[in-house]
DNA sequence: CTAAACCTTGCAGCAGGAATAGAGTCAACA
DNA sequence: TGTTGACTCTATTCCTGCTGCAAGGTTTAG
């Protein structure tokens, strides 16, 4: 049986030369046969066998390194061990997949919503579910400093966000928490801010429901719109005798990539819950 | 309001001072002010909205190139339809993320079966679900010329194979059929050689499902014991006068990564059907 | 004998940084 | 004013798993 060229080894097995040379130059699939004068590789037919068990081991996410270590190690319970670890790593990536799956999923559900919500500023009835959030009070009222205020308090949360090991995929739907007895006396007081997280992540410090119930909500397109409509709200509620469950939750559904200026633009849903 | 100096920014935001540097460099997040006599890059905090984006973004799985170019063309279309294209890339990464894990679990039930298989060669019932394979013709009979030409063979399904747009994950778990006539005149005939499937392929060309039913299956640990084997079965079916249903199946449950020599190291499971 | 197909080495490039060196800068303290 | 230590700058190299190109040598079929 006569020796393959690169190029005969390559077209059976359905990779590239190039591919060939460099698992020749890690050593990790040498030709049987190098002609010396000429420096032409020939393989073994045989050799296929090696070859299909990299390709098969690629398949399962090992890399070169790991891949050429199994074959000099040749020991069972290695290959075995390396299986379980790349079963977990798998599971791991297809789990943070999920998640951006989900946030974009949420993405897409805040673009719609932004385009079907009411453009007027009037307070609508929404029942929503009960949903979970990672909470973080940093002292600081973002409402009475402006923009670089609320970056600050962003910022302290992001830090304490990162620190809990939450996905960044999380953090563009964050919102500040204007708690029941500031609301009641009409102040503009949200030291609290938060993000929207999975009901998978456990319960831990920072972490709090926000209540299934019916709620009055506001949609307002803006920071600058976000103080006025808040004050639309007390006013709706107030003047109509709404009795008022929980805090107030100013929430961001969507933000938009923006360059040309620094600011944010953001369209926010307030919300509180009513007993009716 | 003081500027932020490149380290401030990264602890802020939980990012490395290189990556800012890139992100400068390529012009995807560049500082509000820089010293002309230093070189030293000073950010606004409102800039962190950016940066928020950014992280946002890449966690969705967006590369920066995307990235920049959404910030650049400002348009919510846009996004959205990158939104839509990155939710069906992470749809495809999860499905090949489940087929490899399928697939090491397929390895891992392999070697299990392996440990536990009977050592002496004896043949044993199983009774065993419908199983669907991707069968090719090589019109080679493999048992008669020896491993280089079960590997010719090999490479033709391999070829057809890829060329069916199968996963390299499953090229493990091949076989190959002496078809019901042959095994019936007790001759080692297969041209057919085979890869095990998932339900989830659609019938084509080359589709075909192994039945459901009680098999009797014989392990044997080498290619060299496989004829052997073969032999012990067609005995043991012979001589009980069980009425033997479709094709023998030679599948290959395990192959081990070995490198000292070129020859495969398998082990085969021998199957039949049988009517009790 | 020629042309086509094939092979060789070596280098450049992708993404998204990490890591390093060597030099310059800044703020605080003595 | 000097010094220290923390910080920042640029520039370069490295990582993975290849792909692609260029310049040149080899083999093979007709």
């Amino acid at each position: 049986m006569e020796k393959l060229t690169i190029g005969k080894m390559a077209r059976m097995n359905g990779v590239s030369e190039q591919t060939l040379r460099l698992y020749d130059k890690i050593k990790l699939l040498q030709p049987c046969e190098i002609n010396p004068e000429t420096g032409y590789r020939y393989y073994h037919i045989k050799q296929c066998a090696q070859l299909d068990m990299i390709q098969y081991m690629k398949a399962l996410g090992m890399n070169l390194a790991s891949i050429k270590e199994c074959f000099e190690n040749q020991n069972i319970d290695q290959f075995k061990e390396v299986l379980r670890l790349q079963k977990q790593n798998i599971h791991n990536q297809i789990d943070a997949l999920r998640h951006a799956e989900k946030t974009i999923d949420r993405a897409i559900e805040g673009y719609q919503r932004y385009e079907v919500a009411p453009r007027e500023e009037m307070p609508v009835f929404e029942y929503q579910k009960a949903r979970r959030i990672f909470c973080y009070d940093t002292k600081i009222n973002a409402y009475s400093y402006g923009m670089e205020y609320y970056e600050q308090v962003l910022r302290a949360l992001k830090k304490n966000y990162v620190l809990h090991r939450f996905p960044m995929s999380y953090f563009c739907n964050v919102g500040s928490i204007i708690r029941h007895e500031h609301f009641m006396k009409r102040e503009l007081i949200a030291t609290e801010v938060f993000v929207f997280i999975d009901d998978e992540f456990e319960s831990s410090d920072g972490v709090e429901v926000i209540p299934e119930g019916m709620y009055v909500c506001l949609y307002c397109d803006g920071f600058n719109r976000e103080e006025e409509g808040l004050r639309k709200l007390m006013d709706y509620i107030f003047s109509h005798n709404y009795q008022v469950v929980g805090d107030c939750i100013s929430e961001i559904l969507v933000e938009l990539p923006t360059s040309s200026n620094y600011d944010r633009k953001a369209f926010f849903k307030l919300q509180i819950m009513v007993k009716r």
